[in-house]
DNA sequence: AACTTGGGCAACCGCCGTATT
DNA sequence: TAATACGGCGGTTGCCCAAGT
């Protein structure tokens, strides 16, 4: 497998790359990603193929512009979840989390006024300092500061299942406003349908 | 026309959790 | 139980291209 990983190729994909990559996945399936260079004699590794699957390859997935219902759904369920892209786009068909993220990173981010941290941290002369300049480590993630996080709004959580006969008679959208005022959730009719699927699913 | 700057996005990296051996 | 493999996630990087100078 080493072999495989040292020689790996980087970079964007190439049409017979793509195709040679979605003709194993329509006979094999999904999964096995590592197998994919041994079969195939890609010289991308599983990790890269899963990625350009999911990403781009898979039917589904919906390309272009985030429409104003979309936006207006990420918008709400980042305050809801936070950076919790693949929880986001779980809820939003037809888009993955890296368009999710891409899309809060380049455009809600700069509408909603939060500070970007790629240009936070080239105006402090290309350095991540402490202080202002500093950003959350991808270890935070599994840490304290997420764990508080959790806690905090999974009462929320419980409080948005309790209304679930509301949700689900309401066929022109919803509102709803939590007693601890974490947030306010509010839902189009036409998301209110998939946005209850996916909730209870978790 | 040449160069610089900044936005958009695909892809990579490093880490974590889970499954398997 | 420990080690390893694998899949998944979020953060970050770097390329491409259009707009501005």
């Amino acid at each position: 497998m080493e072999a495989y990983e040292n020689e790996s190729k980087k970079g964007f994909w190439n049409a017979e790359e793509d195709s040679v990559l979605t003709k194993y996945v329509k006979k094999h399936g999904t999964g096995k990603w590592n197998r994919i260079p041994k079969v195939t004699g890609l010289k991308r590794s599983g990790k890269s193929c899963r990625l350009r699957w999911m990403n781009y390859l898979t039917p589904d997935v919906k390309r272009g512009d985030f429409s104003e219902e979309e936006e207006d759904l990420v918008v709400r369920l980042h305050s809801l979840l936070g950076n919790r892209w693949s929880l986001i786009a779980g809820r939003i068909p037809g888009r993955t989390d890296n368009q999710v993220k891409n899309f809060w990173n380049t455009h809600l981010s700069k509408k909603l006024g939060v500070v970007d941290k790629k240009k936070k941290r080239k105006a402090c002369g290309g350095v991540e300092a402490e202080g202002d300049c500093n950003s959350a480590s991808s270890k935070e993630r599994s840490g304290e500061g997420e764990k508080l996080l959790h806690e905090s709004w999974s009462d929320d959580l419980m409080e948005l299942g309790n209304m679930h006969e509301e949700i689900m008679r309401d066929d022109f959208g919803c509102s709803f406003s939590f007693p601890n005022s974490l947030f306010d959730l509010c839902t189009s009719p036409y998301y209110t349908q998939s946005f209850h699927h996916s909730f209870f699913a978790l």
